[in-house]
DNA sequence: CAGGCCGCTGTGGTCTGACCACTAGATTTC
DNA sequence: GAAATCTAGTGGTCAGACCACAGCGGCCTG
């Protein structure tokens, strides 16, 4: 019984079981997954290599654990280990700068899109937003990658940004008025009068990145 | 001393002293972590919530095993965390369309890149290889993706390349010509051009995606 | 001396069984 | 009926035991 496939690590092969037990009992975000006890009796492996799995996972952000209760899927959204990651060995600065120059290329792709597909009615429920809120650059830009209705290209932008923010690449003082500016032209579906904006008013750069 | 800030998880306080660790000591990429045995002994923790830790950070591809030597510190470069999230929510329909626009406009984004900065050798030198080899698709377009000099966009269209590739979004038969004719323009530095070549003749869409 | 064999030690990999702390729901008690 | 209590189930942690493997040094043999 004990052939796993390959003969590496046990906790990699329970990671892989959960993958498909989630997928073919279709769970969602916030259902809860069997307990350590009985995934270890159902793998046929210890307690403590189902836990290893979990606490990556969770260290992930992908499941949550409550004591007492359970273990749960989670949704993607706030994972807060990437925090660790930027503390931990983001030093590098070529790291630094293709993080920057992807998030630059990645919220371009977005105000495309938005620019193209978004409903008017949408982008003038952001400018309400701007307008009656205090928020952070990336406030706004998430607010930005979720009206492209590509979840993917939110889920890497999110992505990008979390390491990003832990390396201080922090916007300074922008002005709502430039954010309102940038949303204008979107709702005039000026692609190119957006872009500059961005480039130029929101980050600072020259016309060509 | 087992006085933990807070009354939550060991092993979070594990990472957490790893990282300083780490920190203090200035380790770097591939040197050695203390064993698990010793951390557990400093730490005054239990040698499984030492490795919970470990595992967890090793999923996160932030560190390497090597079972009867150690555990070392891993090139930051290589963290699989993207890989993870896109294998584990990547079943439902939606995501195929998003999957094949997202790999377009990184595909774009690489071929404004390589339009602006490329050395004009590389590409021709590309154009070498088109004319000399038999390729697919995305051969090409990994090509691209390296001559981008961003390790971290090329990862990203690395990944969701190979996940198009498993889900037959398989591009038919683009004649070299086409590819040709792109690398032209990207050598005229006429982004414009190269990329409605991108879209009309090698993606076979009309010219606003 | 060179080459290889052997065993020791240290390391990660895994399992087991034992507690503890906590939650939620059933049960009892008033 | 409401409140207090008990209980079963769950995650959190630990200690100790093996195993498999890598590296090293010493010993034997040719």
């Amino acid at each position: 019984m004990k052939d796993r496939t390959s003969s590496s690590k046990i906790y990699l092969d329970v990671v892989e079981s959960l993958r498909s037990m989630i997928e073919a009992d279709s769970l969602l975000p916030g259902d809860k997954i069997p307990s350590e006890r009985e995934l270890s009796d159902r793998l046929n492996v210890g307690r403590s290599s189902v836990r290893e799995a979990l606490r990556a996972l969770e260290l992930l952000g992908l499941i949550e654990t409550r004591r007492g209760e359970g273990t749960f899927i989670r949704d993607f959204q706030e994972h807060k280990l990437v925090e660790l990651l930027g503390t931990f060995f983001l030093q590098d600065k070529k790291v630094q700068q293709d993080l920057a120059e992807t998030k630059r290329l990645i919220e371009i792709d977005c105000l495309r899109i938005v620019a193209f597909f978004a409903k008017a009615e949408d982008i003038k429920r952001l400018v309400g937003w701007v307008k009656a809120e205090e928020f952070r650059d990336d406030d706004f830009f998430l607010r930005i990658a979720i009206l492209n209705r590509n979840r993917l290209l939110e889920r890497i932008w999110r992505i990008v940004n979390s390491y990003a923010r832990t390396s201080e690449m922090v916007q300074g003082n922008v002005k709502k008025e430039d954010y309102l500016t940038l949303l204008t032209y979107l709702l005039e579906r000026d692609e190119e009068k957006a872009i500059e904006t961005y480039l130029i008013r929101i980050r600072n750069m020259s016309k060509d990145e």
